[in-house]
RNA sequence: GGGCGGUUAGCUCAGUGGUAGAGCACCGGCUUUACACGCCGGCUGUCACAGGUUCGAAUCCUGUACCGCCCACCA
């Protein structure tokens, strides 16, 4: 397509279609249309590697809406793209859309007014409640419709196949968004995260993992969250400062060894096993290996040693429950403690605790123990906290009064209350062994900027536990698995029973595991199928394999993986990349891509990052109409990799008044572009180089992907081109100073429109395609990239001396210009008015060049003669103007 | 507590050792045969602060302050 370079100063009269009055309006239309009739985009497979350019593109969440924040960040992978494609790479650009998972769970939930059920079967003839009437639908809220409302319970099957129609229709209108704003993504590779290929894949690699061992499942204490009902992990942490008071509290009462401990969970004191201090502190190293009794409940625990205990916190020894925080996961596993376990997966004190008469609950006094626990039994942590603080109270045990403080406290970040640790079985993607591989793998990365390495290196080195990755949920990858049921009817999940390859993907809830027959399915002696989901990052982060369809297209996977870049932010550094760069090392032991492109954010004019939660975002396609698929474009790739960008309708504007300059400037070139010949007049010269010299440095600013210095350069290198260049040479060109002279201007005019329009492409790519079919074949998106050497082999003299004194001339020439449009502006002289004089008094050198620029001066300048003498300081005086016709 | 960015004109931002820049905003002028969605010109600064290196620092080093973000086993 474009290794071959574009002929710079053919201009063929009959191709020219100038229009009367350029506008942008209505190129977006226009030009996506035709793009996508004539696969501008599409990828070509039969390119060998060494030629493709790949991009794993991140899918957005398709419950959500898109907001700048895409436009913005999905603008700059577009921009490298066009580059890319410009410098004849066939780029590998697919769209993924993101509809696994919670986001879109809760969506359904609340649009159709359905709940999942996965007790209940498949029922074909399903048709879903119109949403227009749906319980949960906005105008249903609006009717005063409260909890009670009826929600339709469905199959899980069923409840899926909502999840796909609505995501459907959602994926339908962001392709649209996409389109108008100029994304160059072939369209025909696009793929979702809960589609059959994703399930495949997700499968496959978890099945070859569990085969290899890397892949594991264990009944653990797990983080959770409790009104999801799920297992999440610790990459889906974020903290929230949060009210809470400090209780500090007398354990061993009546005992010789009262030890009073600090607390913020006064609730969890019957999950209590231990108490901990640190081993050197002199307060507590009598009281190692001794046992002291809880308060209300008279529990004997040991008091013992942990390094991680902090002498300066509260009264320096802590409670340690199951769980209360990971601080107590770890003192409970190092410690050796037994579990005493009181919070249920649905955030309640647990019954059973009470009851389990063989369990740790060896209680001095029982019947009081019971007692007390039954008024808090049933309760949350947040409800049973003010009733066991007056149980304390009333008992004598809480010491003074409760200190309020705010405390960072962990959450779930979709979660509305906090996690809780609760033990229960999942399954887990080994991480930690691989901590300094992925370190590795982390520094041979290509970072753009270089800082953000240092969030990997951050993330990975604050790791604390294997990646766990299922999920009790229901629209979500399933695992490929069946556990076989026992004669006495008890699930064996040592022996899972793994989906062969062939079959995949599966959804264990309706397939039947090898050997065994449907009718088994919860019978002693049958099967069970894995009811758990996968995490979404364990879809999302095989990307790379979804779309380069990893053992399903091996050809295309050979030109196509490892791909060459990962554009995503900053904020899913610690998922989407580590977690990709973890699978793919895995696998594949490489790195997923080259490069990875990190955007910053779109702050507010407050500077907070712009979200809906603060009712600051604006619709993007309300901005494409306003400012035009250009001026947003333009805005968004002023924004420098890594950097937050403040959001700008203003800066929108500049872009679109840009394009517009485009526009008018491109129809004054080539409105009498004949007759063309040699560059021979050194201001064309001077200015075919200086343009030569930006397409090296744009050029290389781009290979480093710092598009937005290409932009800026190129931008203002073009405004000078139009106001000083274009001016100096519009006499000339109208014929002032005969054909030949003309001619060199129109040559060096056709070939830097060419080039320039190049150089804005990836940036302006509507305004930009307009212009270039007004005189060339082809889309400018398929052209090449402008090379120096084109420009610079259009001028028979390139020798140094001639270099030189080229650019003095220029020099000179925009000198006189600047300070004679100075004075008739001081004077408020209009143009139209002639000079009738201009002294010149300059040294030598410059003196030398007035004959050389002075005719193409006088027509700029409306100056009627100069008059040049040698001296010095320079001195620029305008004489007189004519004076004004009377009458 | 650890780490990473940032601090330059009223605003948004370029500028990594050599006389402080652009756009916007503001002020003045101009219907000029590409463009009034335009053109010409003007005003605007202790480059956060304090030290240091250097002939020379917005730029390099050290420290401080403030803003933002990431991370952490904050009882």
């Amino acid at each position: 397509m474009s290794e071959s370079s574009t002929p710079l100063t053919s201009l063929d009269p009959a191709r020219l279609r100038l229009p009367e009055k350029p506008a942008l309006e209505g190129l977006e239309a226009k030009w996506t249309a035709r793009w996508e009739e004539g696969g501008v985009y599409r990828f070509d497979r039969t390119r060998p590697r060494a030629e493709v350019f790949a991009i794993d593109t991140p899918p957005p969440t398709v419950s959500g809406s898109l907001h700048v924040g895409h436009v913005f960040s999905f603008t700059h992978t577009d921009v490298i793209a066009r580059f890319q494609r410009m410098r004849g790479k066939s780029v590998f650009y697919p769209m993924g859309w993101d509809d696994n998972g919670l986001p879109t769970e809760r969506r359904v939930q609340n649009y159709y007014g359905v709940r999942c059920d996965p007790s209940l079967p498949y029922d074909p003839s399903f048709t879903p409640p119109d949403p227009s009437t749906a319980s949960g639908s906005p105008r249903a809220a609006s009717r005063g419709d409260k909890p009670g409302k009826q929600t339709l319970s469905v199959s899980r099957p069923n409840f899926i196949e909502l999840c796909a129609r609505l995501t459907g229709e959602d994926e339908q209108a962001f392709e649209k968004l996409w389109k108008t704003l100029g994304l160059s993504i072939d369209w025909s590779m696009t793929y979702a995260t809960i589609d059959k290929r994703a399930q495949r894949v997700s499968q496959l690699a978890f099945a070859r993992l569990l085969a290899r061992g890397l892949a594991y499942q264990v009944e653990a204490p797990t983080l959770w969250d409790i009104d999801f009902r799920t297992a999440v992990a610790q990459a889906e942490l974020e903290d929230r400062e949060m009210p809470g008071a400090f209780h500090r509290i007398r354990f061993g009462a009546g005992g010789a060894r009262a030890v009073e401990i600090e607390t913020t969970r006064p609730e969890l004191i019957p999950a209590c096993v231990a108490l901990v201090a640190h081993p050197d502190d002199e307060r507590y190293k009598p009281l190692f290996g001794t046992t002291v009794s809880t308060p209300l409940f008279r529990v004997e625990v040991p008091i013992k040693p942990h390094p991680l205990a902090d002498t300066d916190k509260g009264s320096g020894i802590a409670m340690v429950c199951t769980f209360g925080d990971i601080t107590d996961v770890t003192w409970w596993r190092e410690l050796s403690l037994p579990v005493r376990s009181i919070i249920k997966p649905d955030g309640t004190l647990s019954r059973d605790v009470l009851f389990d008469s063989t369990g740790p609950w060896a209680s001095a006094d029982p019947a009081a123990a019971m007692e007390s626990y039954l008024r808090i039994e049933g309760l949350s942590a947040a409800k049973a906290r003010p009733v066991i603080v007056e149980m304390l109270r009333a008992s004598g045990d809480l010491i003074g009064e409760p200190r309020p403080i705010t405390h960072a406290v962990k959450f779930y970040e979709k979660g509305d209350r906090p996690l809780e640790i609760v033990t229960s079985r999942q399954w887990f993607i080994k991480t930690i062994e691989f901590r300094e591989a992925l370190l590795a793998r982390g520094r041979e990365l290509r970072w753009h900027p270089p800082y953000m390495q240092a969030r990997f290196e951050n993330w990975a080195n604050g790791l604390n536990g294997d990646w766990c990755v299922s999920r009790q949920r229901f629209f979500g990858v399933p695992f490929p698995v069946w556990y076989p049921i026992d004669q006495e009817g008890r699930v064996v999940f040592e022996r899972p029973l793994v989906a062969e390859e062939p079959r995949l993907p599966v959804d264990p809830s309706t397939a039947v595991p090898a050997g065994y027959r449907p009718e088994q399915r919860g019978q002693p002696g049958g099967f069970a199928g894995d009811p758990d989901v996968m995490d979404t990052w364990a879809t999302s982060s095989l990307t790379p394999q979804i779309v380069c369809r990893w053992e399903e297209d091996p050809d295309l996977f050979a030109r196509t993986f490892p791909m060459h870049l990962r554009p995503q932010a900053h904020d899913i550094i610690r998922t989407w990349l580590f977690d990709t760069v973890l699978r793919s090392h895995l696998e594949h032991d490489s790195l997923p891509w080259a490069h990875a492109a990190i955007s910053g954010w779109v702050l507010d004019p407050d500077r907070k990052k712009m979200s809906k939660s603060k009712g600051n975002v604006v619709t993007p396609l309300a901005l494409l109409e306003e400012h035009g698929s250009d001026g947003v474009r333009y805005w968004a790739a002023s924004g420098r990799p890594g950097t937050d960008t403040t959001f700008d309708p203003n800066q929108m504007k500049v872009g679109r008044r840009l394009a517009i300059k485009v526009l008018n400037a491109s129809r004054f070139a080539l409105s009498s572009a004949a007759p063309q010949g040699d560059i021979v007049e050194p201001v064309d010269r001077a200015m075919i180089r200086n343009l030569a010299a930006l397409v090296e440095e744009a050029t290389d600013a781009f290979e480093g992907y710092d598009y937005a210095r290409v932009l800026q350069r190129t931008e203002t290198f073009f405004w000078r081109f139009c106001d000083d260049y274009l001016e100096l040479v519009k006499g000339r060109r109208y014929g002032d100073q005969g054909p030949a002279a003309a001619a060199s201007a129109n040559a060096a005019l056709t070939a830097a429109l060419s080039v320039l329009l190049r150089l804005f492409a990836p940036f302006l790519s509507f305004v930009t395609e307009e212009v270039w079919s007004w005189w060339q074949d082809g889309s400018i998106h398929t052209a090449a990239w402008p090379a120096a050497g084109d420009l610079v082999s259009l001028l028979a003299d390139n020798s140094d001396a001639t270099r030189q004194s080229d650019q003095a001339i220029y020099e000179w020439a925009t000198d006189v210009l600047f300070e004679v449009r100075k004075q008739r502006s001081e004077a408020k002289q209009p143009l139209k008015v002639p000079i009738t004089k201009v002294t010149v008094k300059a040294e030598q050198q410059n003196v030398r060049w007035m004959p050389i620029v002075e005719a193409d001066l006088r027509s700029s300048l409306r100056v009627q003669a100069f008059e040049t003498t040698v001296g010095e300081p320079r001195e620029i005086l305008v004489v007189g103007y004519e004076p004004a016709s009377t009458g």
